[in-house]
DNA sequence: CATTCGTCTGCATGTTTGTGCATGATTTGT
DNA sequence: ACAAATCATGCACAAACATGCAGACGAATG
């Protein structure tokens, strides 16, 4: 007995983490474990599978059930919704957004929601570097070693969700970005590019000046609507990204003015 | 007897220094290593063999378990990986340290998982200005109208999750907090604080020369253990925040240094 | 050369941890 | 509702553990 035992515990490289390391890695590949099942694949008893579900359901990593244990779907399922149906329609806009951008460039990033769903749709291993004035841009790469974020400093505007005022047109000042993603309140063919707030519309005089080339992305609610703050002429806009049914009567009016329209699919 | 061991000592190239020096390099290509393995390996018995994991685990290499050691990848995981362990510790932790803040301060909030529950535990309307060279606290406090947010500008470290490099240490510079989170990745009574990268010790130090207070908030793996970069002394902190049921040992030597220990509840 | 000190080692001691098994309690499927 | 499967709990045991101790050795000191 006591020999069998020993003989299985030393033949098992396995310590006790590593076990539930496997297992976390099993849940979140399959969703679900079966506590016979991972005891016969380590060769050892059923309780001590158990225990070890008992300790990661503890951790919060999975939730015990009647056989085993399923993965605890909050860190997942996220995940898997995005690359999923249900893309907003923000997000096919940065979808044809991105196709804008080439690997090796420096790309600023404005502050908005349109431009973090942008962060979030840069390809895998594009290999770049996202300038911006938003930490949630921020957050979205966090993960990506594949692009070199830097944050322009300052005071965070609470309304804008991005960093504004004196120091941050200094820094902007002093980078030459290859493409800048433009977060526009409103757009119109007479109006041009506008903000709802004096510092914002500031900032992003600055970021037209500074960048070589001007993309604005646009939902349909945008087009055609003034905004308190004027920004630039459309003239100075590269690209003009908009969703598949955007109104085409406000697009031949924008395209004659030199900017190029992009469609979202 | 004796000369048993001279012999082998002898025999052996193995200096205790080189002997883990070899072991590291096993812990990098298997990722962990068998206690019982190692001894027979080197000739020598298990209780060195023990010792060196000892040290090594206290250095912050590797994380002992029973039967041997696993390699230490929890201080150089990506941030996001980390971020959702150990959620409600660390939130207990965030209640206990913001008592220390008062309303009217300028505080740093260094980068760190920490930190970014002490920014979700500021209380509603306590009026402060925050500082951090970190994008995840600045969206954390973005919709805090009572709060003023200031970040720190320049490249962001993916590992560490924050701001570092010569601009943000100067920017540091030019700030004077009344109250500072560090965000440290080891304390031990005889090392000190310490972090995983040089870059990121640099700029913890700067935060020690620059803030009239230093709070450090660590959770019970942190006490004891030493990490590659020095940051600064137990002298140099003013109040450490642990959890409820941390060694009081540990506690009992640091407190003989003079920092205030604060226990979350 | 003798001695003193610090380090490293192995051993003995008692403690902790991981494991399997037995025993009822609980849940599930039919 | 009943049998089978699964589970939680307490227990026993061996492996692994921390700790204190003493001997051996090298280096520094006189």
């Amino acid at each position: 007995m006591s020999l069998e035992r020993k003989e299985r515990f030393t033949a098992n490289t396995a310590f006790p983490a590593d076990r539930q390391q496997l297992i976390r890695e099993r849940l979140v590949r399959d969703g679900r474990v079966l506590a016979a099942e991972l005891a016969a694949e380590f060769g050892i008893s059923e309780d001590s599978i158990r225990r070890d579900l008992r300790e990661l359901a503890a951790a919060g990593v999975c939730q015990r059930v009647y056989g085993g244990a399923i993965a605890q779907a909050a860190a997942n399922r996220p995940i898997l919704e995005r690359s999923r149906e249900n893309i907003g329609r923000k997000q096919k806009l940065a979808l044809a957004a991105v196709r804008l951008v080439q690997g090796g460039q420096l790309v600023f990033l404005d502050a908005g929601t349109t431009n973090v769903e942008i962060a979030k749709a840069l390809p895998e291993d594009i290999g770049l570097t996202v300038a911006t004035n938003s930490p949630a841009v921020a957050v979205a790469l966090m993960d990506r070693d594949d692009i070199e974020v830097v944050l322009i400093g300052g005071r965070l505007d609470h309304q804008v969700g991005g960093i504004l005022g004196g120091q941050a047109l200094v820094d902007v000042q002093r980078m030459r970005p290859d493409l800048c993603f433009l977060g526009v309140c409103a757009i119109d063919i007479e109006a041009g590019l506008g903000a709802g707030t004096a510092e914002d519309a500031a900032f992003k005089r600055q970021l037209v000046a500074s960048c070589g080339a001007i993309v604005a992305v646009a939902t349909n609610e945008k087009l055609g609507t003034g905004a308190p703050f004027a920004i630039a002429d459309i003239q100075d806009v590269g690209h003009l990204v908009v969703e598949a049914d955007a109104d085409a009567n406000q697009l031949a009016h924008l395209a004659r003015s030199g900017v190029e329209i992009v469609r979202a699919s």
